[in-house]
DNA sequence: CACTACTTTAGAATCATTATAAATTCTTAA
DNA sequence: TTAAGAATTTATAATGATTCTAAAGTAGTG
C-alpha cells in the first residue's frame, strides 16, 4: 500500500499539480501489483465506490488523458465500441476473452520474434501489437 | 467492372433481399481488385458523390452490418475513436500510417509464424492479429 | 394483383466524449 | 499568511457516432 506522498511526487514530476481527484485517482490505478484494465466508466464506479468525495466526469477523462499523455497509461482498442486503458506502459500484447469480454496481458517475451517481412519505403517501425481473440474452448 | 447481377446473386445467397441500395453499396465495396478500408462517414460520402439516388444514413449503417454478419467485411480497430471496415475478409494484419492516418493490409505470409508461448487453460485461439503502426522515417 | 415480410427512411434517442465558462484550488512570492 | 495568477475542477451544454422507432415503401410469393 503506498502512502499519498508517491503519487503526489509523481504528479509534480511531470508537471501536474497534486490535487485531490488526481490522487485518488492514482491510488486507484497505481496502487495495486497486477496490470490493471479498465474502461472510463469502470474507473468512474470506483472512484464513487471508494471515495466519499465525488470527481466529475469531466475530470475523469481530463485526468486518464493527461496520464496518458505521461506515459503512465497506454490506450487499447479492441472493438470500436470499447475503449480500454492499461496501467501495464510496457510493450506488450493482449489476449481478449471473446467470452468474457475480459482482457489479459500477453508480455513481450510470452511472444516469439515476430518478422515483419513486408517493408513499406519512407517508414519506420513505431510498434508492433497482437492481440490474440481467445474464447472457451468449447 | 462487374455488372450487378453478380451483386444481386450475392446479396441474394445470404438472404438479402438485392435492393438498390444495397447493390449500390455493393458496388462501390466489392467492385474493385484491391482492399478497400473505409469508415462509415467515406462510405456515405461515396454513396453521395457515386449516386443521383439518396440513401440514408441508417441504411448504411444496416447494410454494413448486415455485410459484416455474413463475412464481407471485417471490422478494424485502431484507435477507439476510428472505426474502419476492410473488404478483405481473409486472416491478416495491418500497417497503420501514423502520419497519414492510414491503413494498409499486411498478409498473413508476409509475417513470419507467431508463436504464442503462453496459454490460458481452459481457452482457445479464435484469432492472432498483428497490427504495427508505421511513421515517417524522418 | 394482393398479401406478407423485409427494407428504407427521417428523425428522435442514446451514449461516449469534448467543450465551455464560472467557481475553486494550488503555488508562489511578497 | 496572504494576495495574485495560473491551473484545475465542475456542471452543463455541445458534439458526433451510432442505434432505435415507427411509418411508408418495396420485393417476393402465390
Amino acid at each position: 500500500m503506498s502512502n499519498n506522498s508517491v503519487f503526489i511526487e509523481k504528479l509534480r514530476s511531470s508537471g501536474l499539480r497534486p490535487t485531490r481527484q488526481r490522487v485518488q485517482i492514482c491510488k486507484i490505478l497505481f496502487d495495486r501489483q497486477k496490470t490493471f484494465h479498465f474502461s472510463i466508466k469502470d474507473l468512474a464506479k470506483m472512484i464513487a465506490n471508494d471515495f466519499s468525495e465525488k470527481v466529475s466526469l469531466a475530470t475523469v477523462y481530463n485526468t486518464i488523458h493527461a496520464f496518458k499523455k505521461r506515459g503512465y497509461l497506454k490506450e487499447i482498442s479492441i472493438n470500436s465500441d470499447k475503449t480500454y486503458f492499461d496501467t501495464n506502459t510496457s510493450n506488450h500484447h493482449h489476449f481478449f476473452n471473446e467470452s468474457t469480454n475480459e482482457l489479459i496481458d500477453l508480455e513481450n517475451n510470452e511472444v516469439g520474434k515476430i518478422n515483419i517481412k513486408k517493408k513499406i519505403p519512407g517508414k519506420k517501425i513505431k510498434s508492433v501489437e497482437v492481440l490474440v481473440k481467445i474464447a472457451n474452448s468449447n
